[in-house]
DNA sequence: GACAAACGCGAGTGGTCGCTCGCATTCTGG
DNA sequence: CCAGAATGCGAGCGACCACTCGCGTTTGTC
């Protein structure tokens, strides 16, 4: 019942104990195939190049990742859990007496941080060459961030439907998601010039549907 | 000097005269190369594939293009033909006192109606794995389309710095590709509604813009 | 009908890529 | 200090893909 005491995963075949060396090694081909999915996409980027980029053979890539794909996945696992801690203070306290203009500022300043600060994320969630796996991760995320969407929403928006207040999460994410590719394509004064874009393009959308409650006076 | 008589092409080394058959050859693969890249995207679509969908060998598809890559070019190059013809019409006209409502209706009914006849014009312009042809061609589209945008907003923002009035027009744009996602996304009523969308988004967004002179009374 | 050119084929070629294998080196527990 | 495991290497294997080549068939022209 009771393990030795080390970190030991009964449930695998292969608990494969790692060495301080081997996390090492994860984090750097990691950080190395961060790179490389960014600048040449997934399906573009060869494991040699990882392994090239990080400085290994491509042999002891493998040692790690059973596979390409798993990479990827790994990738994509840590990001989003950064993602979660920071989203999770994003979106969740929507303080009811909160006017519109500032809840929508604060959740694309932190979301939009989070993307300049990892561009990785865009690239694996953009990129439409991306096989079963990563996809799957890619929609239950999406999905987990409509769920959030529709939330808030849901309050805002008394008198819609559920299909009303679904579409219009929707709509939301997608202009977000359109924003972040104008933000990531500008710097500095430009840049932020667009992210303040993307806000006004979101409140006067969600303006008339919230009604007088948190709207403009 | 004088050439023969029929059609030649003194600039191009070998001016490749065709029969009718090689013209239907032609079009049949390019609409299986449509087909193709619909489903799998440009880099994951091999020229094996295209040849079978068409119904030909390898070598056939080779007789009429030189490579990959031409495959595209010239499948863009008929949409981007195409769609000069429908975009002529939907953007050029601005009538002076067309209410902003109308006019956005009517520019985004065209544009969604000609990428819903031709879904191979979003999956090609969409994708982040074209070879350097290609996103030659996609930028040079954009770059005309976000001129034509800029061309009626001028005339509606007239206080507006030429740095205000690009920024704008490329998150109109950047609005619509968003929209046309979510579009291509749903069928039937959820489709029409996801439309009315978009309009909505951008009307509230430029409304607040271009002052009393187009908007709403 | 005869000649040439366009068309059509499909096995084959060179190259790339994901991934493996055998072996050397470094670490860890006893 | 010494088994044994984890780590590290890089040449190489099999698969796939863009593309070619030689040869047979169809079509247009005189």
């Amino acid at each position: 019942m009771s393990d030795t005491s080390e970190k030991e995963r009964p449930e695998k075949g292969q608990p494969r104990r790692r060495q301080a060396r081997g996390e090492r090694r994860i984090a750097q081909l990691l950080a190395a195939a961060a790179q490389v999915f960014c600048t040449t996409g997934y399906t573009a980027a060869s494991t040699n190049a990882i392994a090239r980029e990080a400085g290994v053979s491509p042999g002891t890539l493998y040692q790690f990742f059973p596979n390409k794909e798993a990479i990827a996945i790994e990738l994509g696992e840590r990001l989003v859990h950064e993602m979660r801690e920071a989203y999770g203070e994003a979106l969740a306290p929507v303080a009811p007496a909160t006017p519109l203009e500032e809840a929508v500022g604060a959740a694309v300043d932190r979301f939009m941080a989070f993307n300049t600060e990892h561009p990785v994320f865009f690239a694996l969630m953009h990129g439409p060459d991306m096989p079963g796996g990563i996809t799957e991760a890619h929609d239950q995320l999406h999905a987990t961030l409509v769920g959030r969407i529709e939330g808030l929403l849901a309050s805002l928006m008394p008198g819609a439907s559920p299909a009303d207040v679904t579409r219009t999460a929707h709509v939301c994410l997608g202009i977000y998601k359109a924003g972040l590719e104008l933000v990531l394509a500008h710097e500095g004064a430009e840049r932020a010039a667009y992210v303040q874009e993307v806000k006004d393009v979101l409140v006067r959308y969600l303006g008339p549907l919230v009604g007088d409650r948190l709207g403009r006076t």
